[in-house]
DNA sequence: TTGCTCCTCACGTCACGTGAGGTGGC
DNA sequence: TTGCTCCTCACGTCACGTGAGGTGGC
């Protein structure tokens, strides 16, 4: 499989299979506006995404799944993003080095506050786990018990 | 605070708070069976709940947000609990060596099933983790560059 | 042409949220 | 007695699931 493959236009099923999601959640998530909408789709006809898409797809079910975010938290996110990208563009004309920094650094606390969440998990994780580790050890205590 | 204080019955609203949860939360599990109910709670009362009370519903809701589980799943593991407590009664008078064997690996391969749970979701927020990293070093370098 | 996947309503469901109106314990 | 929290309906909401009936592309 060539990295370089031609990149054909997916269709909903095959997005939900590699996303491990479902095409009414597609669509609901497009009806809701956490997903762009195609503006030159006519009524009826197939909704078409490319790889890109599948992958900032990917990323917000991560995010929904693994830290508990509402759609409306996602959309918030998206929507900032957004702006972002757009201000991002104007400096290429502008080169306002203020505003540019100022956005920067806005990105940068937003990923701090993002990977803060994550610890946060991961650390309930890790004692959770101590927790069930520390039952097996009890269960099988009682086995040896019961073996002799 | 004495370890073995008086353990006063908490309320709802305190169970709640202690949880991190909400009184309407407490009840609709009360509702569907996850939780069990005061059988002798006259109508419009008030219920009670114990520490010990509190401590499962915490495991119950740590399993939900951290796991992603359904009540449904929950209440399957609770059963499944109930289920092996109450043969572990009946050993203490029967002695059927045997079925008690079974049923602790029964509670081994349970607890693993979780531990493996637990694992995945780890190795996915490590991934995240990671991604969310490296953007902080790209963002970082930008910065870098604009400050020169 | 025949399947298969897609489409758009639209109602159902899960896991609660949110009042409305009323009762109970320090 | 006055607040506060509790109670029980019961309708609302979020995030989809699940048909019903119909169209479109290999």
């Amino acid at each position: 499989v060539s990295v370089s493959a031609p990149a054909r236009p997916l269709r909903i099923g095959e997005v939900a299979e590699l996303t491990g999601t479902t095409p009414r959640t597609i669509r609901y998530y497009e009806e809701i506006g956490l997903l762009p909408e195609a503006e030159d789709r006519p009524q009826g006809k197939q909704r078409l995404y490319s790889h890109e898409e599948v992958e900032r797809l990917r990323e917000l079910i991560r995010m929904r799944d693994l830290l508990g975010l509402s759609l409306e938290d996602l959309k918030q996110l998206v929507d900032a993003e957004t702006a972002r990208a757009r201000l991002r563009k104007r400096w290429q004309t502008a080169e306002d080095a203020e505003e540019q920094r100022e956005i920067l650094e806005q990105s940068l606390e937003h990923i701090g506050r993002q990977r803060r969440l994550v610890r946060a998990r991961q650390a309930e994780l890790e004692r959770l786990d101590r927790e069930l580790a520390s039952k097996q050890r009890r269960v099988r205590g009682l086995l040896r018990e019961a073996s002799e």
